[in-house]
DNA sequence: ACCTGTGGCTGATCAC
DNA sequence: GTGATCAGCCAC
């Protein structure tokens, strides 16, 4: 059976290839759909958008109220013939003072009443993809700057490898800067995208334009039908961050910003160390160092290149990667948006829990059935956190119970209360048969000889993994119908409780737990602890290393719950455990690798998280001797001034805007901080979710960080005036910070425990 | 208007 | 100096 039949999931309506929606006219949406062909057809349909009430509205004579099955809350379903239909009885309701629930986006109550979403049957290669990029005269990415003055230049391309320069004339900038922007709404409306792509483009591109487009008194009259370009203020949160932005809208198509993309694929991975195109880029490979630097130094200039042809050749460059980037990370948000009632643009904003209730919403309302109102939100308490041992251990296993929670969920029947329809459950289990289903198509796939199919076969089992991880927080999830907090905490208690069961059982058998993080055990097993710790005795047990482990592991599996399965997945050949969620690994193949906010935060400069790996490095390989040489070496290094300012600077997140971090200081709602400090000062419109990277300056007298900071962009290699002396207190300090964990003190602490 | 969850560590600042 | 608090980031 293939996936998209799963009515749950995917929708009842299988419409195919459906690239747009837009509200048309009144009563009516416009269905956009591509044909086999290539071309763009569109179909005018009946809209009805609706809004959940209880029963108290019978009086109020309303035509096509309908009353749902069950007995949740929302128990009548009122059904109207327009959009302006529905703000009136949303206001009408409001205004009676009655209880209701409406969806607030047209998009998402034509896909939830009709059961359609996009681009189901269609490959995404089919989908028309247009890259955009706006220059501006200075090169400068600050929209209060480039508004002011005229662009420089548009670039534009698309996923068939089509590309144009549109140039501005500086010498008669005002009518050349207005042709460029008509001819830029008149490539749009001929090559008619789908998508609308740019890096940052929701923050500088398209607003640069609006405000140009205003000053030239040019049309962006960008919509398939011809509606115009509009935003509004928006607030996105990833992860830890609020990013503020002015959200864009145009009707029938839709605008994916990579700049987004990249935050939140850097949520998961945390590798990139920006997140401006070329950071991103760097990290991706796509522009490779040599064009870098032909493009920004002097190598360009032996080529003989005029500015011009520079000019473009970096403009070009620009729209490619942007492409690249969407290449690579929209494919999942591409298979979201054939599950979720959502505008592909706004798959990609919407959170996980969001989206799962949306799912819910659909199906509660294919079936006629009532809702329940949002349960009053409680705390409750999450997984269990241990550290048994700190330093070092050698000979180290790692073994987890296979996906805790979704598990636990299934298991136990951990469901939320409300779901009458058994929603939950049916989702949970379809989509772990799914992921299952499609990692082995994936497996069974030849990556080289059939890449579109393996990348998508990979971007689907993600999706439903990203899925799956995600129903457990629904549980816990303030703003979803069917949220249950009793429910999540029968979860985590049912999964502190079987932790703490093995973490027993392996001790009995004379194993030594080292930590424990929610789901997973780093244990050295009993022969290892029995011998002792030195790297010959290991060898000698080794023998039996295997066996041993291999009954530990059944032994284990017939202590847990059916559904319950513990995978032994790894084995490393020291573990440097500091303190909880932060311990380093040294694998078999010399690996190492770090964990922990206190080891490798980038709340620490790039000169301590260097030091840091090699000093730990050095500790799991017992050559603490070296480290003493290591501080000097770095010592040196900082006292001569060689250290790159990479090094030695940090880079934090602005959080709050500029204002709010003056009314928190005016109000001593908080302390002052050197990135805003130098935010302040620097005059530039920066928002959240903007990075901003600085060092410490050597002062006359001793000053508070935040007042001996400057801008790394403001450092000078040639004059520099770095602090020497505070950056080698810091590795002083740090050095200090570990002195005490060393191979060879634990080992024998290690021993000690053992007996 | 927007929003998955809890647990844990650290650096910087400030009140005492 | 010490402890409290906040912000930021990380693990799962």
């Amino acid at each position: 059976m293939a996936f998209e039949d799963n009515e749950l999931l995917f929708g009842a309506d299988k419409t195919p290839r459906i690239v747009a929606i837009e509200l048309g006219e009144t009563g009516t949406v416009r269905v956009y759909r591509r044909e086999r062909d290539g071309s763009t057809v569109v179909d005018v349909e009946p809209f009805h958008p609706f809004v959940w009430t209880d029963g108290d509205i019978t009086d109020l004579g309303l035509e096509n109220a309908q009353k749902l099955a069950g007995d949740l809350r929302y128990n009548w379903l009122v059904t109207v013939d327009s959009w302006k239909e529905l703000i009136a009885l949303r206001n009408g309701l409001k205004k009676a003072g009655r209880n209701f629930f409406a969806l607030s986006d047209p998009v998402q109550h034509y896909l939830s009443a009709t059961g359609r979403t996009l681009f189901k049957q269609l490959p995404f290669e089919e989908l028309k993809r247009l890259q955009l990029e706006v220059l501006s005269p200075t090169g400068e990415s600050d929209l209060a700057d480039a508004s002011q003055n005229a662009i420089a230049s548009i670039a534009v391309s698309d996923n068939n490898g089509w590309q144009q320069l549109i140039v501005v004339d500086p010498e008669n900038a005002e009518e050349s800067e207005r042709d460029a922007l008509k001819q830029l709404t008149a490539i749009i409306k001929e090559r008619d995208p789908d998508v609308i792509e740019g890096h940052d483009l929701f923050r500088f591109d398209l607003p640069c334009l609006v405000a140009r487009a205003r000053k030239a008194k040019v049309k962006l009259d960008w919509g398939r039908s011809g509606g115009f370009l509009r935003s509004r203020p928006s607030r996105l949160q990833i992860a830890e961050k609020t990013i503020d932005y002015p959200k864009f809208q145009v009707d029938g198509r839709h605008f994916v910003d990579t700049f987004l993309l990249a935050q939140f694929y850097d949520v998961g991975m945390r590798t990139l160390s920006g997140f401006e195109r070329l950071d991103v880029a760097q990290h991706f490979g796509f522009c490779d160092t040599a064009e870098i630097s032909a493009l920004t130094g002097k190598a360009l200039q032996r080529e003989y290149l005029t500015k011009s042809e520079r000019f473009r050749k970096r403009a070009l460059c620009a729209v490619q990667e942007t492409r690249a980037l969407a290449d690579l990370l929209s494919p999942s948000y591409f298979i979201q948006a054939q599950i979720f009632p959502y505008n592909y643009q706004d798959v990609i904003v919407r959170g996980n829990a969001t989206r799962i209730n949306a799912l819910f919403l659909r199906e509660y309302l294919r079936q006629r059935h009532s809702i329940p109102e949002m349960p009053m939100a409680r705390t409750f308490e999450g997984g269990f956190t241990a550290i048994y041992f700190s330093g070092v251990a050698r000979n180290v296993w790692h073994c987890d119970v296979a996906s805790l929670y979704p598990s636990i969920m299934l298991q136990f029947d951990c469901f939320p209360v409300t779901d009458q329809l058994q929603i939950f459950r049916h989702l949970l289990t379809d989509l772990r048969n799914f992921r299952l289903e499609a990692k082995g198509q994936m497996q069974l796939a030849d990556k080289e000889g059939e890449r579109p199919r393996w990348h998508h076969l990979h971007a689907l089992q993600n999706t439903f993994k990203i899925l799956i991880n995600s129903f457990y927080g629904y549980l816990g999830f303030a703003q979803g119908h069917f949220a249950d907090f009793d429910a999540a905490a029968r979860v985590t208690q049912i999964g502190r409780d079987l932790l703490q069961k093995m973490i027993a059982w392996l001790n009995e058998r004379g194993a030594q737990v080292i930590e424990v993080d929610t789901d997973g055990i780093y244990f050295v097993p009993p022969s290892s602890v029995a011998a002792g710790v030195s790297p010959a005795k290991t060898k000698a047990a080794g023998t039996s290393a295997s066996t041993e482990i291999d009954e530990l592991r059944g032994g284990l599996a017939k202590e847990l719950p059916p559904g319950i399965e513990v995978e032994f997945d790894e084995r490393f050949d020291a573990m440097f455990s500091y303190k909880a969620k932060n311990y380093a690994l040294l694998t078999r193949g010399g690996d190492v690798i770090i964990k922990g906010g206190a080891l490798k935060s980038r709340g620490l400069e790039k000169f301590q998280r260097v030091f840091l790996e090699e000093m730990i490095k050095l500790i799991m390989q017992e050559k603490s001797g070296e480290i003493a040489r290591l501080r000097e070496q770095f010592e040196e290094r900082i006292r001569n001034r060689e250290m790159p300012i990479e090094m030695l600077m940090k880079t934090d997140t602005l959080q709050d805007s500029l204002d709010k971090y003056r009314a928190k200081i005016a109000g001593s709602a908080r302390n002052r901080a050197a990135a805003y400090e130098l935010a302040v000062t620097s005059g530039r419109n920066y928002k959240p979710g903007d990075q901003i990277s600085y060092y410490i300056k050597a002062t006359p007298k001793k000053v508070a960080a935040y007042a001996a900071a400057k801008l790394a962009s403001e450092f000078d290699s040639q004059n520099r005036d770095e602090n020497s002396d505070y950056y080698v207190a810091k590795l002083n300090e740090l050095v200090k910070k570990f002195s005490g964990i060393t191979a060879e003190a634990t080992s024998a602490k290690q021993e000690s425990l053992a007996l």
